[in-house]
RNA sequence: GGGCCCGUAGCUCAGUUGGUUAGAGCACCACGUUUACACCGUGGGGGUCCCCAGUUCGAGUCUGGGCGGGCCCACCA
């Protein structure tokens, strides 16, 4: 396709537009497949990509716009480059987002021990916003969810696509991925499977950080803090020996029932006497110890802290190193168990306990306040702070800690070897900028714990295995059935293992599915693995993977970034790609993150239809990777005028071209026709940009491209076909106008390829007035410095135009128009720069409408007027 | 508590191993309709490079200490 580039003669438009320019070209790109990837590229010739799938259940922002656009000029100049460029697109629609918008919007809800019914109508096809009650929701199969899922996710990904195309995007839209389609899932499952048979994956019963309202285990990637408002409770704990009380400072004392020990430093000499007796907790009557730890603070509080199982991480911390007993009151609505732990055993102990069971702890906890103040077991009324308590991210409740039986996956939380590794495959990424590199390494560094990756929830890619159920009923962990990978994806809700029948689900000697789905992240974390096919595609696998570049945002190194590092190393041995470009966010005028709830978030399709598409991508363009930009409508202006001038300097350039050559063939560009000192100077100017375009642009650093380009761009416009407008007209001897004419024409056809990265639209345009049907300068090469003929001095264009600035300021000052003549003028410039300045005389005059000019060497700076005479124009 | 980034013109930002008089665009002011462009052109004014102290012949740039802004992490009784 489109091999042709050669120029043909120009057929220019009279008055060229930008007005449209998306819909033409994206019309033509997917009729001419210009970003189509070509299978069977060997893989030093591919370029792959790893874009990041957006939430399709979300809406697309501007800082979407802006980071997509900085990772589509990556792909442009690699394509340009010769390279082919693999540039999938997936959707994420997996996950609590669109599971709780498919919910609303059909009135449905998951409940896997249904069977799939294949005839199912959704009783509601509401529109965003009027969400059904939970109460009014439909129970559905698990395979119905995933196709209303589906459904909804496919209105979704049309406008997305829309969006991605009008902003000029080269992606190949036949590569495309949903993460909740029946390939993602079969990936994800299939390196699940993978992992546990390697022993990377497992099961552990142990205290997991829940969420109450999802009620599901979360990951301490997930979790975040948030300031909230609590209050220090002074309460008694009665010493079994004398029954003098000790006084421990608690935010949460309706943990108390739950209370396994006290604890406190080893050196505080408060305490020492304390190590090895017994207290009695108010109100239960539980006898615990007071033991000694070195993560107890002595500054904090009274310097002693009750243990309960469990308030906080740091409990489980106490409770797994000193060996304490496990009194849980807290289930996963987040309610005081009905019935008492071990250890409450008085007939009033069981009175106050009775009194919390069923509430919710912060019922709990005023309840228990009030009980411990009608005993005299506390002391004063609770003294309020602000303090810093875990949420999930998507969470409005406080994270509890329950004891489940979760999936591990290893992470170096635990293994440090692992950790070692892993953190080696931080070092050998290269990052973009280099500093992001640190939030990888904080990160991997303070791991805590294996990845946990089931989450209680319906909605998602499901464990793909099954437990063998013994004579009792009761199901066997640690012999998990697995399936076959040639019948991935299942689901085990209602598939059943080889040597099964669907009769003895459930029943004493059969089997039961796994209830659990897998964390986003586990499926999000094999996007390399689905996007290149590594499941049922080996000769696309072997081409694209490990992929070159992986674009994201910062605040997601944690989760995406780290997490498919993981599973590359695990699975393939190798970093997932061997790059990693991250962006930075949009920040509104206020300097504040643009966010939804602050109301200052612009639809990204208005602004592209107000603005056009090439202006919003150089607003883009003009931000350094890692940095965060503002938003500014401005600087889409200026990308709009940069837009316009390229149409409308090249009108100009080509217009002579066609002049140039005989009749309907265009002029040859023959860098050996280029002999006038200036256009030579042009060029080699030119020839020094395309080096340093080059350079920045293969070092990942798009805005000094982009700022080299430009400015070149702005002197060639304002001083070189200033200055050579007359001669290209025809004035002159026919070597020098050829000279100009080509000039132009070799310039223009390397800046039109320097600047299409940056606009696409405004460029194809221009190209597609000298081209064959089909060229597209998205398939040109990258210019190269030697394409331009060698040997021309800069400093001859330096020069001349600075002395026309001269005579320019000198009309300015005399408020006259630039048309008004000098009779006469002279310019001293720096004797160093005479000679150059002399080689560009006769423009000089032309442009500068000098009759008589005379250029003299003196000890100045810069060009200066020293005699001159204007006449201003007639009429 | 640990770490990272940032602080340069009214605004948004460049300033590459230390080196003339610190730059660009926008905004502002003045002028000019000039056959590529009024979706324009030409010219101009505008800075205590956050502060202090060092290193150096020389610091926007390097070092140390502050101040201010943003972000990430942290066991949060």
């Amino acid at each position: 396709m489109n091999s042709d580039q050669t120029p043909r003669l120009p057929a220019v438009p009279d008055r060229p537009s930008l007005d449209g320019l998306e819909d033409k070209w994206n019309a033509a790109w997917s009729r001419l497949g210009t970003y189509t990837f070509r299978a069977g590229t060997p893989r030093a010739r591919v370029y792959s990509i790893d874009t990041p799938p957006p939430t399709v259940s979300g809406s697309l922002h501007v800082g979407h716009v802006f980071s997509y656009t900085h990772t589509d000029i990556v792909a442009r100049y690699q394509r340009m480059c010769g390279l082919e460029v693999f540039y999938p697109m997936g959707w994420d629609d997996n996950g609590l987002p669109t599971e709780r918008r498919v919910q609303n919007y059909y009135g449905v809800r998951c409940d896997p021990s249904l069977p799939y019914d294949p005839d199912f109508v959704p009783p509601h096809e509401g529109a965003d916003g009027k969400s059904v009650r939970a109460a009014d929701q439909v129970p559905i199969s698990r395979p119905n969810f995933v196709e209303l899922c589906e459904r909804l996710s496919a209105e979704d990904e049309k406008q997305f696509e829309a969006l991605w195309r009008h902003l000029g995007l080269s992606i190949d839209w036949s590569q495309t991925y949903q993460t909740i389609d029946h390939h993602a899932r079969a990936t994800s499952q299939l390196a699940f499977l993978r992992n546990l048979a390697r022993g990377e994956a497992y099961q552990q019963l142990a205290p997991t950080l829940w969420d109450v309202t999802f009620r599901t285990a979360v990951a301490q990637a997930e979790l975040e803090d948030r300031e909230r408002p609590g209050a220090y409770h002074r309460v008694g704990f009665k010493k079994v020996s004398d029954g003098v009380p000790v006084y421990i400072e608690t935010t949460r004392p309706e943990l108390i029932p739950a209370c396994v020990a006290l604890v406190a430093h080893p050196d505080d000499p408060r305490y020492q006497p304390l190590f090895g007796q017994e207290v009695e907790v108010p109100l239960f009557g539980t006898r615990v110890p007071v033991v000694a730890h070195h993560l107890a603070a002595q500054d904090k509080g009274s310097g002693i802290a009750m243990v309960c199982t469990f308030g906080d991480v740091t409990d489980v911390v106490w409770w797994r190193e000193l060996h304490l007993p496990t009194r849980s009151i807290i289930g996963w609505d987040g309610r005081i168990l009905a019935d008492p732990p071990e250890g409450i055993d008085t007939a009033s102990g069981k009175a106050a306990y009775a009194e919390l069971a069923g509430l919710t702890t912060f019922s709990a906890q005023k309840r228990i306040v009030e009980l411990l103040q009608a005993s005299g077991d506390m002391v004063g009324e609770p003294k309020p702070i602000t303090h810093p308590v875990k949420f999930f991210e998507k969470g409005d409740k406080p994270l509890e800690i329950v004891s489940t039986r979760q999936w591990y996956l290893k992470n170096g939380g635990v293994d440090l070897d692992l950790r070692a590794a892993l953190l080696g495959r931080g070092q050998e990424l290269d990052w973009y900028p280099d500093f992001m590199r640190v939030r990888y390494q904080n990160w991997v560094e303070g791991l805590n714990s294996d990845w946990l990756i089931s989450r209680q929830r319906f909605f998602g890619v499901p464990f793909p295995v099954w437990y063998p159920l013994d004579g009792a009923g009761n199901p066997d962990y640690d012999h998990p059935i697995t399936p076959a990978e040639a019948d991935l994806p299942i689901d085990p809700a209602s598939d059943v293992p080889a040597g099964y029948t669907e009769a003895q689900r459930g029943q004493a000697g059969g089997f039961i599915g796994d209830p659990d789905v897998m964390d986003t992240w586990a499926t999000s974390s094999l996007t390399p693995q689905i996007a290149c096919h590594w499941r049922d595609d080996p000769d696309l696998f072997a081409a694209t993977f490990p992929m070159d570049l992986r674009p994201q945002a910062q605040d997601i190194i944690r989760t995406w970034l780290f997490a498919t590092v993981v599973r590359a190393h695990l699975e393939a041995a190798s970093l997932p790609w061997s790059k990693a470009a991250i962006s930075g966010f949009i920040l509104d005028p206020d300097r504040k993150k643009m966010s939804k709830s602050k109301g200052n978030v612009v639809t990204p399709m208005g602004l592209l239809e107000e603005h056009g598409s090439d202006a919003v991508r150089y607003w883009a363009a003009c931000a350094r990777l890692g940095t965060d930009a503002a938003f500014e409508v401005g600087q889409m202006k200026i990308g709009r005028r940069l837009a316009i001038k390229i149409l409308n300097a090249s009108k100009f350039a080509l217009g002579f071209l066609a002049e140039g050559g005989t009749a309907g063939t265009p002029l040859a560009l023959d860098p050996a026709a280029v002999t006038d000192p200036l256009d030579r100077s042009m060029l080699a100017a030119l020839a020094e940009v395309v080096a340093k375009a080059g350079q920045a642009l293969a070092a990942y650093d798009h805005v000094r491209a982009l700022e080299a380009t430009e400015t070149f761009f702005w002197t060639f416009c304002d001083d070189y076909i200033e200055l050579v407008k007359d001669r290209a007209h025809g004035q002159g001897d026919l070597a020098a106008v050829a000279s100009a004419r080509t000039a132009l024409g070799l310039a223009l056809d390397v800046l039109l390829r320097l600047f299409a990265p940056f606009q696409p639209f405004a460029t194809e345009e221009v190209w597609s007035w000298w081209h064959a049907d089909g060229a597209s300068v998205h398939r040109a090469t990258w210019p190269a410095p030697e394409e331009l003929p060698a040997g021309g001095d800069p400093a001859v264009l330096a020069l001349a135009g600075q002395v026309l600035g001269v005579l320019r300021k000198a009309k300015s000052e005399a408020k006259l128009s630039m048309r008004a003549e000098f009779a006469s003028a002279t310019v001293t410039v720096p004797t160093a720069g005479l000679a150059a300045a002399q080689a560009a005389l006769g423009d000089i005059k032309s442009a500068g409408r000098a009759r008589a000019l005379t250029l003299a060497g003196g000890d100045v700076e810069v060009p200066a007027l020293t005699a001159s005479e204007l006449v201003p124009p007639e009429g």
